[in-house]
DNA sequence: CTTAGCGGATCAAAGGTTTTCATCGAGGAG
DNA sequence: CTCCTCGATGAAAACCTTTGATCCGCTAAG
């Protein structure tokens, strides 16, 4: 029967009850080996039936470790967020975290302040570890983040030198790839690239991706290709741009769904027909997307779900003192095919 | 200078370097009245000499609180988190919270098990008290949560009594009265509604704003409304549904963007203009669908964002045991008139 | 001159857990 | 029968902060 006093059971309370010490109270809690099956029996049996719950405060306060890791998300422009990716990333974050029974800590990073209020909470000790997602150029969250004694776990590559880094990776050049040589093997001829803005090494990737399967040189790339900011509307404007220099062009890689969206609507305007006239690929393979564009988009799938459960598996070995085997991991990405290509 | 001893400096470090003792150095980081302006000034320095940060785990286990608090999502279908309008709310709130120096610890419930953890953790005295979204019936977390001696902050009505709980709502009857004046003053004679899920508190509200300012009983209601589902697939098949059993429709609420992204669809597919033949107005004002839409959404604005920030100014106080003037609070709505409507 | 009052500082306890070290008891070896 | 070993247990220290009780040195009132 549960005990309705106010005051929340303690280990003492647990440990008197079972007739033990408070010691091999907590031995039992924490899966000691050294105590007898009947001690243990008996905690476990005061334990639920008192309700006992760890005070995490003073856990806290003895192992130095709070059972907390914080979740980062670096992005200059708030309304990035609304990208139905952002929401994907904490909800697998959440499910993930939760999963191993930790505190998942969100903090949103826009401005400087932002970022001293991070790093101040940070090096508080406020947290055992940290899941960083900031994919822009020079980012100085990452800066701030990789001085700091503190196990991180980096979403994608960041800028800057990668050594003795953990993170974990799609593979944009390889789905890239995947996304011309498809065009390519539908007989394509002259296929263009709308890219992602070039400060975010994922956009570069997949650029390269597109490159080295289409045997460019740079100059190649300064006529084939054009950035669209992974907007909607930049993808719009740059599939105009490509359509006024390539007018011929049979084919279009576009680095992300939202931009291929924009990209479908002008090519629409313009009257070519998807896919008869212009094949069309996306990158993310975001259904609420891609279902729902004309004709639906084929496009490569990024499991950003798994991704997410990787990096946490991740950082639950480094909390753990653990060895990992690799630091760097690469997920695979694969095409997924509707009526666009 | 910076200390780079490995070992954070703790209350003690800084007493002794100010001279003065640990309790006095703690009341000066409390801002306790009762300190002489020299202690407080030697504390102050000696607290940036040494980049002291106060141990959490120390002070939650004397103070019995955390400096924490939950968001909790209830949401029984994974994927509605796809939903832009979630990503919003978490920006909102992660916000809001860092503004005033509290943790965010974010838990998405879905399943049973979820609510199981979501009662241990809240059980457990890890959090100050909670942000609750959870606007489906009879949600079995709010009955949990209810019970809980914990203050608790409501977005939206909850399923049932309302009796003594905090909470803040969105002008949702308001917002379609608005809506469906704004279309009567267009001097639209059929008008129509698309509701959202009648299980959900806020799709009600808004049925019955379209309700009173139609003055319809419920065998009107019965005819010139259709459950949209809030999905946009839901959108589309309840405006066929409308269009077959009203043919002469020349308006419609519907309940929210993405269904009336949906609706939009339906209508250009049958051949009828907007607004020209069917005037539309949205619920919800999200920029992302409503000006992305052909054409451009009128739609009822709810602020988001607003309502967050409130939500948390509100449990602030409640966390600090200040008196509330207003346990319900009710957040105004305002029509933007785009091209639909 | 004594004493009450007061501002300001210190002392010490409390808060709940983990963990080291010592103790205790039983059983095996000599 | 005694000594050792070893496994299980308990006592107590340590983690760091807040806070009520206490104390000290002065001034103002009686």
């Amino acid at each position: 029967m549960l005990v309705s006093n106010h005051a929340r059971p303690t280990l003492e309370d647990v440990a008197a009850r079972a007739g033990v010490s408070r010691a091999t109270a907590s031995r039992v809690l924490n899966a000691s080996p050294r105590v007898s099956p009947e001690a243990l029996e008996a905690v476990n049996a005061a334990v639920t039936a008192l309700g006992y719950q760890p005070n995490r405060a003073a856990r806290a306060l003895v192992t130095r470790r709070t059972g907390a890791v914080a979740v980062l998300f670096s992005e200059p422009e708030p309304k990035i967020f609304d990208d139905p990716h952002f929401a994907r990333l904490i909800r697998a974050g959440a499910r993930a975290l939760a999963d191993v029974d930790v505190q998942m800590v969100l903090m949103l990073v826009h401005s400087l302040d932002d970022q001293a209020r991070a790093h101040r909470f940070l090096a508080g000790g406020h947290v055992d570890g940290a899941l960083v997602f900031a994919p822009h150029r020079n980012d100085e969250l990452v800066s701030i983040v990789k001085k700091l004694p503190l196990p991180v776990v980096y979403a994608g590559k960041p800028w800057g030198s990668l050594r003795g880094m953990h993170l974990v990776d799609n593979d944009n050049e390889g789905g890239a790839v995947l996304a011309t040589e498809h065009l390519k093997s539908l007989g394509r001829k002259k296929i263009v690239h709308v890219s992602g803005p070039l400060d975010e090494l994922s956009a570069i990737d997949r650029l390269n991706g597109f490159k080295s399967a289409m045997s460019l040189d740079d100059k190649g790339v300064a006529r084939l290709t054009e950035d669209g900011g992974f907007t909607r509307e930049g993808g719009r404007k740059a599939m105009s741009a490509l359509l006024a220099r390539v007018p011929s062009l049979d084919a279009v890689f576009v680095a992300s769904d939202l931009m291929a969206a924009g990209a479908l609507e002008t090519l629409n305007e313009a009257g070519r027909r998807v896919p008869e006239d212009v094949a069309v690929v996306g990158f993310d393979d975001h259904v609420a997307i891609a279902e729902h564009t004309s004709p639906p988009l084929t496009s490569v799938r990024q499991d950003s779900d798994e991704q997410v459960k990787v990096m946490v598996e991740h950082l639950v070995k480094l909390l753990r003192d653990e060895t990992v085997k690799k630091k760097q991991q690469m997920l695979p990405t694969v095409l997924v095919r509707r009526e666009s290509a």
